[in-house]
DNA sequence: TGTACATCAGTGAACGCGCGTTCACTGATGTAC
DNA sequence: TGTACATCAGTGAACGCGCGTTCACTGATGTAC
Protein backbone atom coordinates (compact mmCIF):
# COMPACT_ATOMS: atom_id res chain seq x y z
CA UNK A 1 0.00 0.00 0.00
CA UNK A 2 2.34 2.08 -1.20
CA UNK A 3 -0.58 5.30 -1.43
CA UNK A 4 -1.49 5.23 2.19
CA UNK A 5 2.33 4.85 3.22
CA UNK A 6 3.04 8.15 1.55
CA UNK A 7 0.04 9.51 3.28
CA UNK A 8 1.30 8.78 6.55
CA UNK A 9 4.66 9.69 5.72
CA UNK A 10 3.52 13.04 4.67
CA UNK A 11 1.55 13.83 7.70
CA UNK A 12 4.83 13.02 9.25
CA UNK A 13 6.80 15.36 7.40
CA UNK A 14 4.22 18.17 7.88
CA UNK A 15 4.07 17.62 11.73
CA UNK A 16 7.83 18.01 11.19
CA UNK A 17 7.42 21.30 9.31
CA UNK A 18 5.04 22.76 11.85
CA UNK A 19 7.26 21.76 14.54
CA UNK A 20 9.89 23.74 12.83
CA UNK A 21 7.70 26.72 12.26
CA UNK A 22 6.69 27.04 16.00
CA UNK A 23 10.83 27.15 16.42
CA UNK A 24 11.14 30.35 14.09
CA UNK A 25 7.89 31.86 15.03
CA UNK A 26 9.28 31.87 19.02
CA UNK A 27 12.83 32.82 17.12
CA UNK A 28 10.88 36.28 15.67
CA UNK A 29 9.52 37.24 19.15
CA UNK A 30 12.55 36.86 20.54
CA UNK A 31 13.92 38.96 18.00
CA UNK A 32 10.96 41.68 18.73
CA UNK A 33 12.43 41.98 22.23
CA UNK A 34 16.72 42.48 21.87
CA UNK A 35 18.79 43.23 19.04
CA UNK A 36 19.03 39.86 17.40
CA UNK A 37 22.57 39.38 17.50
CA UNK A 38 22.51 39.16 21.30
CA UNK A 39 19.62 36.08 20.75
CA UNK A 40 20.86 33.11 22.11
CA UNK A 41 19.65 29.38 21.53
CA UNK A 42 18.70 29.00 25.15
CA UNK A 43 16.47 31.92 25.01
CA UNK A 44 14.41 31.13 21.84
CA UNK A 45 14.25 27.63 23.42
CA UNK A 46 12.33 29.05 25.99
CA UNK A 47 10.32 31.07 23.99
CA UNK A 48 9.50 28.14 22.58
CA UNK A 49 9.08 25.49 25.51
CA UNK A 50 11.50 23.46 24.56
CA UNK A 51 15.24 22.94 25.56
CA UNK A 52 18.10 24.76 23.64
CA UNK A 53 19.15 20.88 22.40
CA UNK A 54 16.17 20.31 20.91
CA UNK A 55 16.26 22.74 18.09
CA UNK A 56 19.29 20.65 17.03
CA UNK A 57 16.52 18.40 15.88
CA UNK A 58 15.39 21.23 13.49
CA UNK A 59 18.22 23.27 12.46
CA UNK A 60 21.39 22.25 12.04
CA UNK A 61 22.58 25.65 13.32
CA UNK A 62 22.23 29.05 14.30
CA UNK A 63 23.01 30.33 11.15
CA UNK A 64 20.29 28.28 9.05
CA UNK A 65 17.82 28.78 12.06
CA UNK A 66 18.30 33.07 11.78
CA UNK A 67 18.24 32.97 7.69
CA UNK A 68 14.78 30.76 8.10
CA UNK A 69 13.14 33.24 10.12
CA UNK A 70 14.71 36.16 8.20
CA UNK A 71 13.16 34.79 4.87
CA UNK A 72 9.71 33.91 6.67
CA UNK A 73 9.85 37.78 7.95
CA UNK A 74 10.25 38.99 4.31
CA UNK A 75 7.51 37.09 3.19
CA UNK A 76 5.45 38.23 5.35
CA UNK A 77 6.12 41.75 4.69
CA UNK A 78 5.66 41.79 0.73
CA UNK A 79 2.54 39.50 1.31
CA UNK A 80 1.18 42.41 3.15
CA UNK A 81 2.32 45.47 1.55
CA UNK A 82 0.75 43.26 -1.79
CA UNK A 83 -1.84 43.42 0.34
CA UNK A 84 -2.40 46.92 0.70
CA UNK A 85 -1.31 47.48 -3.00
CA UNK A 86 -4.51 45.23 -3.90
CA UNK A 87 -6.91 47.23 -1.74
CA UNK A 88 -5.64 50.56 -3.99
CA UNK A 89 -4.15 51.87 -0.75
CA UNK A 90 -1.22 52.27 -2.54
CA UNK A 91 -1.62 54.45 -5.57
CA UNK A 92 1.63 56.79 -5.66
CA UNK A 93 5.00 56.01 -5.24
CA UNK A 94 5.15 57.98 -2.25
CA UNK A 95 2.67 55.74 -0.69
CA UNK A 96 4.57 52.72 -1.08
CA UNK A 97 7.55 54.05 0.23
CA UNK A 98 6.37 55.16 3.46
CA UNK A 99 5.11 51.99 3.73
CA UNK A 100 8.06 50.74 3.71
CA UNK A 101 9.45 52.99 5.89
CA UNK A 102 7.15 52.50 8.52
CA UNK A 103 6.97 48.95 7.90
CA UNK A 104 10.99 48.30 8.69
CA UNK A 105 10.70 51.30 11.76
CA UNK A 106 8.07 49.08 13.10
CA UNK A 107 9.85 45.63 12.33
CA UNK A 108 13.28 46.90 13.23
CA UNK A 109 14.90 43.51 13.74
CA UNK A 110 13.97 42.45 10.35
CA UNK A 111 15.66 45.36 9.31
CA UNK A 112 18.89 44.91 11.46
CA UNK A 113 18.71 40.69 10.52
CA UNK A 114 18.28 42.57 6.42
CA UNK A 115 21.33 44.70 7.14
CA UNK A 116 23.33 42.22 8.94
CA UNK A 117 23.24 39.61 6.45
CA UNK A 118 23.83 42.22 3.86
CA UNK A 119 27.09 43.03 5.28
CA UNK A 120 27.52 39.36 6.64
CA UNK A 121 28.87 37.81 3.79
CA UNK A 122 30.39 34.62 4.76
CA UNK A 123 27.31 31.89 4.47
CA UNK A 124 27.18 29.14 3.30
CA UNK A 125 25.95 27.95 -0.44
CA UNK A 126 22.41 27.11 0.18
CA UNK A 127 21.63 29.59 3.26
CA UNK A 128 23.00 32.69 0.48
CA UNK A 129 21.05 31.23 -1.73
CA UNK A 130 17.78 31.62 -0.02
CA UNK A 131 18.67 35.11 1.20
CA UNK A 132 19.54 36.27 -2.60
CA UNK A 133 15.89 34.49 -3.51
CA UNK A 134 14.61 37.05 -0.39
CA UNK A 135 16.22 39.99 -1.93
CA UNK A 136 15.08 39.08 -5.48
CA UNK A 137 11.33 39.24 -4.08
CA UNK A 138 11.60 42.63 -2.76
CA UNK A 139 13.70 44.20 -5.76
CA UNK A 140 10.92 42.39 -7.71
CA UNK A 141 8.02 44.35 -5.68
CA UNK A 142 9.75 47.39 -6.11
CA UNK A 143 9.91 46.86 -10.06
CA UNK A 144 5.96 45.92 -9.83
CA UNK A 145 5.17 49.46 -8.04
CA UNK A 146 7.74 51.81 -9.68
CA UNK A 147 6.79 50.01 -13.20
CA UNK A 148 5.51 53.40 -15.53
CA UNK A 149 5.89 52.60 -18.95
CA UNK A 150 10.28 52.84 -18.43
CA UNK A 151 12.48 50.74 -20.12
CA UNK A 152 13.36 47.60 -18.29
CA UNK A 153 16.80 48.46 -17.62
CA UNK A 154 15.92 52.34 -16.60
CA UNK A 155 13.13 50.69 -14.50
CA UNK A 156 15.38 48.14 -13.03
CA UNK A 157 18.75 50.56 -12.27
CA UNK A 158 15.62 52.84 -10.78
CA UNK A 159 14.20 50.43 -8.34
CA UNK A 160 17.76 49.19 -7.20
CA UNK A 161 18.73 53.13 -6.58
CA UNK A 162 15.53 53.28 -4.62
CA UNK A 163 15.43 50.58 -2.29
CA UNK A 164 19.36 51.38 -1.47
CA UNK A 165 18.07 54.91 -0.93
CA UNK A 166 15.45 53.71 1.74
CA UNK A 167 18.03 51.22 3.21
CA UNK A 168 20.14 54.28 3.50
CA UNK A 169 17.83 56.49 4.96
CA UNK A 170 16.75 53.96 7.65
CA UNK A 171 20.18 53.12 8.47
CA UNK A 172 21.72 56.49 8.66
CA UNK A 173 19.18 58.53 10.61
CA UNK A 174 18.05 55.72 13.06
CA UNK A 175 19.81 57.32 16.04
CA UNK A 176 19.72 60.92 15.04
CA UNK A 177 20.75 62.70 17.54
CA UNK A 178 19.05 64.65 20.54
CA UNK A 179 15.64 63.59 18.67
CA UNK A 180 12.96 61.46 20.15
CA UNK A 181 11.36 58.73 18.10
CA UNK A 182 8.48 60.22 16.63
CA UNK A 183 10.96 63.29 14.87
CA UNK A 184 12.90 60.46 13.67
CA UNK A 185 10.45 58.87 12.12
CA UNK A 186 9.12 61.96 10.50
CA UNK A 187 12.73 62.82 9.32
CA UNK A 188 12.98 59.42 7.37
CA UNK A 189 9.61 59.69 5.93
CA UNK A 190 10.40 63.44 4.62
CA UNK A 191 13.80 61.80 2.98
CA UNK A 192 11.83 59.03 1.62
CA UNK A 193 8.77 61.12 -0.39
CA UNK A 194 12.16 63.11 -1.10
CA UNK A 195 13.29 60.12 -2.72
CA UNK A 196 10.56 58.42 -4.19
CA UNK A 197 9.58 61.92 -5.94
CA UNK A 198 13.50 62.32 -7.27
CA UNK A 199 13.17 59.05 -8.88
CA UNK A 200 9.77 59.49 -10.33
CA UNK A 201 10.32 62.92 -12.44
CA UNK A 202 14.03 61.40 -13.12
CA UNK A 203 12.51 58.62 -14.46
CA UNK A 204 9.49 60.56 -16.61
CA UNK A 205 12.28 62.65 -17.75
CA UNK A 206 13.93 59.67 -18.93
CA UNK A 207 11.17 57.88 -20.49
CA UNK A 208 10.25 61.00 -22.14
CA UNK A 209 13.65 61.50 -24.50
CA UNK B 1 59.28 76.78 38.60
CA UNK B 2 55.54 75.96 36.82
CA UNK B 3 56.65 76.78 33.62
CA UNK B 4 59.34 74.49 33.14
CA UNK B 5 57.32 72.04 35.32
CA UNK B 6 54.54 72.63 33.04
CA UNK B 7 56.25 71.88 30.33
CA UNK B 8 58.15 68.39 31.34
CA UNK B 9 53.98 67.83 32.15
CA UNK B 10 52.87 68.69 28.58
CA UNK B 11 55.90 66.37 26.92
CA UNK B 12 54.48 63.20 29.13
CA UNK B 13 51.35 64.15 28.34
CA UNK B 14 52.49 64.02 24.40
CA UNK B 15 53.81 61.14 25.08
CA UNK B 16 51.22 59.37 26.09
CA UNK B 17 48.82 60.59 23.00
CA UNK B 18 51.55 59.08 21.39
CA UNK B 19 51.38 55.74 22.47
CA UNK B 20 47.72 55.82 22.16
CA UNK B 21 47.85 56.68 18.92
CA UNK B 22 50.18 53.85 18.13
CA UNK B 23 47.21 51.62 19.56
CA UNK B 24 44.99 52.98 17.25
CA UNK B 25 46.89 52.97 14.34
CA UNK B 26 47.43 49.01 15.30
CA UNK B 27 43.58 48.52 15.32
CA UNK B 28 43.31 49.85 11.93
CA UNK B 29 45.75 47.89 10.49
CA UNK B 30 44.25 44.99 11.87
CA UNK B 31 40.60 46.37 11.29
CA UNK B 32 42.39 46.02 7.38
CA UNK B 33 42.66 42.45 7.51
CA UNK B 34 39.51 41.21 9.22
CA UNK B 35 35.56 42.30 9.74
CA UNK B 36 36.12 44.35 13.10
CA UNK B 37 33.65 42.50 14.83
CA UNK B 38 36.04 39.25 15.13
CA UNK B 39 39.18 41.81 16.08
CA UNK B 40 40.06 40.99 19.97
CA UNK B 41 41.54 43.36 21.84
CA UNK B 42 44.78 40.30 21.96
CA UNK B 43 44.94 40.75 18.18
CA UNK B 44 45.24 44.88 18.47
CA UNK B 45 47.83 44.12 21.03
CA UNK B 46 50.08 41.74 19.13
CA UNK B 47 50.11 43.92 16.32
CA UNK B 48 51.33 46.81 18.33
CA UNK B 49 53.86 44.74 19.74
CA UNK B 50 52.65 44.56 23.86
CA UNK B 51 50.32 42.73 26.10
CA UNK B 52 46.71 42.91 25.92
CA UNK B 53 46.80 44.17 29.27
CA UNK B 54 48.21 47.30 28.42
CA UNK B 55 46.03 48.76 26.18
CA UNK B 56 43.98 49.32 29.44
CA UNK B 57 46.65 51.95 30.54
CA UNK B 58 45.27 54.07 27.64
CA UNK B 59 41.53 52.98 26.80
CA UNK B 60 39.27 52.55 29.84
CA UNK B 61 37.59 49.74 27.61
CA UNK B 62 37.23 47.97 24.15
CA UNK B 63 34.63 50.15 22.47
CA UNK B 64 35.95 53.49 23.37
CA UNK B 65 39.17 51.97 21.55
CA UNK B 66 36.99 51.24 18.73
CA UNK B 67 35.35 55.11 18.74
CA UNK B 68 38.83 56.73 18.86
CA UNK B 69 39.97 54.28 16.12
CA UNK B 70 37.04 55.19 14.28
CA UNK B 71 37.15 59.45 14.56
CA UNK B 72 40.56 59.20 13.21
CA UNK B 73 39.63 57.31 10.25
CA UNK B 74 37.01 59.73 9.32
CA UNK B 75 39.31 62.66 9.73
CA UNK B 76 42.02 61.00 7.83
CA UNK B 77 39.13 60.75 4.85
CA UNK B 78 37.65 63.77 5.36
CA UNK B 79 40.89 65.41 5.11
CA UNK B 80 41.86 63.10 2.05
CA UNK B 81 38.80 64.28 0.24
CA UNK B 82 39.44 67.64 0.81
CA UNK B 83 42.75 67.70 -0.24
CA UNK B 84 41.33 66.42 -3.46
CA UNK B 85 39.06 69.03 -3.87
CA UNK B 86 41.20 71.63 -3.06
CA UNK B 87 43.68 70.26 -5.40
CA UNK B 88 40.50 70.95 -8.36
CA UNK B 89 40.22 67.55 -8.91
CA UNK B 90 36.91 67.29 -7.71
CA UNK B 91 34.49 69.79 -9.88
CA UNK B 92 31.12 67.93 -10.21
CA UNK B 93 28.91 66.44 -7.82
CA UNK B 94 29.41 63.63 -9.76
CA UNK B 95 33.05 63.51 -9.06
CA UNK B 96 32.14 63.51 -5.46
CA UNK B 97 30.22 60.61 -4.96
CA UNK B 98 32.13 58.56 -6.87
CA UNK B 99 35.33 59.27 -4.48
CA UNK B 100 33.05 58.77 -1.46
CA UNK B 101 32.04 55.36 -2.66
CA UNK B 102 35.36 54.32 -3.92
CA UNK B 103 36.69 55.16 -0.56
CA UNK B 104 34.43 53.46 1.19
CA UNK B 105 34.73 50.39 -1.18
CA UNK B 106 38.57 50.54 -0.53
CA UNK B 107 38.48 51.12 3.39
CA UNK B 108 35.72 48.61 3.82
CA UNK B 109 36.68 48.35 7.59
CA UNK B 110 35.83 51.75 7.85
CA UNK B 111 32.44 51.99 6.39
CA UNK B 112 31.74 48.60 8.64
CA UNK B 113 32.33 50.48 11.77
CA UNK B 114 30.10 53.21 10.62
CA UNK B 115 27.24 51.33 9.96
CA UNK B 116 27.60 48.87 13.03
CA UNK B 117 28.13 52.44 15.19
CA UNK B 118 24.72 53.55 13.13
CA UNK B 119 23.35 50.41 14.23
CA UNK B 120 24.48 49.97 17.59
CA UNK B 121 22.64 52.21 19.96
CA UNK B 122 24.05 51.83 23.34
CA UNK B 123 26.49 53.95 23.98
CA UNK B 124 27.57 55.85 26.70
CA UNK B 125 27.32 59.58 26.77
CA UNK B 126 30.78 60.85 25.85
CA UNK B 127 31.40 58.36 22.96
CA UNK B 128 28.04 58.86 21.59
CA UNK B 129 29.31 62.45 21.50
CA UNK B 130 32.48 62.01 19.43
CA UNK B 131 30.44 60.11 17.27
CA UNK B 132 27.88 62.34 16.34
CA UNK B 133 30.60 65.00 15.91
CA UNK B 134 32.08 62.47 13.44
CA UNK B 135 28.50 62.38 10.99
CA UNK B 136 28.36 66.15 11.80
CA UNK B 137 31.66 66.42 10.14
CA UNK B 138 30.65 64.18 7.29
CA UNK B 139 27.41 65.96 6.54
CA UNK B 140 29.16 69.32 6.45
CA UNK B 141 31.46 68.10 3.75
CA UNK B 142 28.52 66.75 1.75
CA UNK B 143 26.87 70.36 2.25
CA UNK B 144 29.95 72.40 1.11
CA UNK B 145 29.71 70.51 -2.14
CA UNK B 146 25.84 70.65 -2.73
CA UNK B 147 25.43 74.11 -2.37
CA UNK B 148 24.48 75.11 -5.40
CA UNK B 149 22.70 78.25 -4.41
CA UNK B 150 19.44 76.43 -2.23
CA UNK B 151 17.89 77.86 0.31
CA UNK B 152 19.33 75.81 3.30
CA UNK B 153 16.93 73.74 4.63
CA UNK B 154 16.89 72.39 1.12
CA UNK B 155 20.49 72.06 1.37
CA UNK B 156 20.61 70.05 4.01
CA UNK B 157 17.14 67.80 3.41
CA UNK B 158 19.10 67.09 -0.28
CA UNK B 159 22.31 66.05 1.55
CA UNK B 160 21.01 64.23 4.26
CA UNK B 161 19.26 62.06 1.05
CA UNK B 162 22.26 61.69 -0.89
CA UNK B 163 24.71 60.43 2.56
CA UNK B 164 21.97 58.16 3.35
CA UNK B 165 21.76 57.24 -0.69
CA UNK B 166 25.21 56.12 -1.11
CA UNK B 167 25.29 54.70 2.49
CA UNK B 168 22.59 52.55 0.69
CA UNK B 169 24.14 51.71 -1.80
CA UNK B 170 27.20 50.52 -0.27
CA UNK B 171 25.25 48.17 2.07
CA UNK B 172 22.59 47.22 -0.51
CA UNK B 173 24.84 45.71 -3.05
CA UNK B 174 28.15 45.06 -1.71
CA UNK B 175 27.42 40.84 -1.76
CA UNK B 176 25.23 41.40 -4.97
CA UNK B 177 25.76 37.71 -5.86
CA UNK B 178 27.24 36.16 -8.68
CA UNK B 179 29.29 39.46 -9.57
CA UNK B 180 33.12 39.72 -8.96
CA UNK B 181 34.43 42.87 -7.11
CA UNK B 182 34.81 45.03 -10.30
CA UNK B 183 31.47 44.37 -11.48
CA UNK B 184 29.94 45.11 -7.89
CA UNK B 185 32.04 48.64 -7.69
CA UNK B 186 30.70 49.17 -11.02
CA UNK B 187 27.25 48.74 -10.38
CA UNK B 188 27.24 50.92 -7.43
CA UNK B 189 29.57 53.49 -9.39
CA UNK B 190 26.44 53.91 -11.57
CA UNK B 191 23.64 54.14 -8.67
CA UNK B 192 25.73 56.70 -7.12
CA UNK B 193 25.96 59.02 -10.00
CA UNK B 194 22.27 58.69 -10.45
CA UNK B 195 21.83 59.40 -7.55
CA UNK B 196 24.29 62.45 -7.77
CA UNK B 197 22.00 63.41 -10.73
CA UNK B 198 18.94 62.76 -9.36
CA UNK B 199 19.95 65.25 -6.52
CA UNK B 200 21.41 67.52 -8.53
CA UNK B 201 18.60 68.20 -11.24
CA UNK B 202 16.24 68.10 -8.38
CA UNK B 203 17.61 71.02 -6.35
CA UNK B 204 17.58 72.64 -9.67
CA UNK B 205 14.12 72.21 -10.62
CA UNK B 206 13.75 73.49 -6.62
CA UNK B 207 15.15 76.55 -5.92
CA UNK B 208 14.91 77.77 -9.76
CA UNK B 209 10.74 77.66 -7.94
C1' DT C 1 77.31 62.05 44.86
C1' DG C 2 74.54 58.74 47.05
C1' DT C 3 70.41 56.86 49.11
C1' DA C 4 65.45 56.20 50.02
C1' DC C 5 61.21 56.69 48.07
C1' DA C 6 57.29 57.50 44.72
C1' DT C 7 55.42 56.93 40.23
C1' DC C 8 53.83 54.51 36.63
C1' DA C 9 54.22 51.85 32.05
C1' DG C 10 54.13 47.23 31.10
C1' DT C 11 53.18 42.37 31.96
C1' DG C 12 51.49 37.19 32.28
C1' DA C 13 48.32 34.68 34.40
C1' DA C 14 44.00 34.12 35.78
C1' DC C 15 38.87 35.16 36.34
C1' DG C 16 34.31 34.81 34.98
C1' DC C 17 31.10 34.62 31.62
C1' DG C 18 28.11 33.26 27.94
C1' DC C 19 27.87 31.05 24.05
C1' DG C 20 26.96 27.26 20.29
C1' DT C 21 26.94 22.73 20.17
C1' DT C 22 27.35 17.61 21.40
C1' DC C 23 26.20 13.46 23.74
C1' DA C 24 24.33 9.70 26.12
C1' DC C 25 20.04 8.74 27.62
C1' DT C 26 14.69 8.38 28.33
C1' DG C 27 10.32 7.39 27.01
C1' DA C 28 6.63 7.33 23.95
C1' DT C 29 4.91 5.59 19.55
C1' DG C 30 4.62 2.64 15.69
C1' DT C 31 5.75 -1.98 13.40
C1' DA C 32 6.37 -7.10 12.72
C1' DC C 33 5.19 -11.51 13.80
C1' DT D 1 -3.89 -10.03 21.66
C1' DG D 2 0.72 -10.01 23.21
C1' DT D 3 5.65 -9.46 22.78
C1' DA D 4 10.11 -7.94 20.95
C1' DC D 5 12.11 -4.50 18.51
C1' DA D 6 13.02 -0.06 15.91
C1' DT D 7 12.46 4.77 15.55
C1' DC D 8 12.90 9.17 16.93
C1' DA D 9 11.48 13.61 19.50
C1' DG D 10 13.02 15.54 23.50
C1' DT D 11 16.24 16.35 27.27
C1' DG D 12 19.86 18.01 31.00
C1' DA D 13 24.39 18.12 31.65
C1' DA D 14 28.61 18.90 30.04
C1' DC D 15 32.34 20.37 26.65
C1' DG D 16 35.27 23.58 24.73
C1' DC D 17 36.16 27.92 23.33
C1' DG D 18 37.22 32.74 23.03
C1' DC D 19 36.47 36.79 24.83
C1' DG D 20 36.94 41.35 27.70
C1' DT D 21 38.80 42.54 31.66
C1' DT D 22 41.32 42.49 36.31
C1' DC D 23 45.11 41.94 39.35
C1' DA D 24 49.31 41.54 41.75
C1' DC D 25 53.71 42.25 40.48
C1' DT D 26 58.28 43.98 38.13
C1' DG D 27 61.41 47.20 36.89
C1' DA D 28 62.76 51.45 35.08
C1' DT D 29 62.72 56.44 35.75
C1' DG D 30 62.39 60.62 38.19
C1' DT D 31 62.42 63.26 42.75
C1' DA D 32 63.86 64.79 47.48
C1' DC D 33 67.20 65.36 50.69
Amino acid sequence: MPKQHATFASLKEEERKARQRVIVDAAERVFGKKPFEQVSMREIAQEAGIAASSIYRYFPDQQSLFVEAFVQGTKEIIHRVDQRIANGKVSTLSDFVLIYIDFLIEHDHHFRMMTNFMMGGQLSGPLLEKLNQAARSILEQFDRIIDGNAKPEQLRLHSHALFAALNGILISFRNYPGRDPDDVRRHMEKLAKLAASMCESHLKANSAE
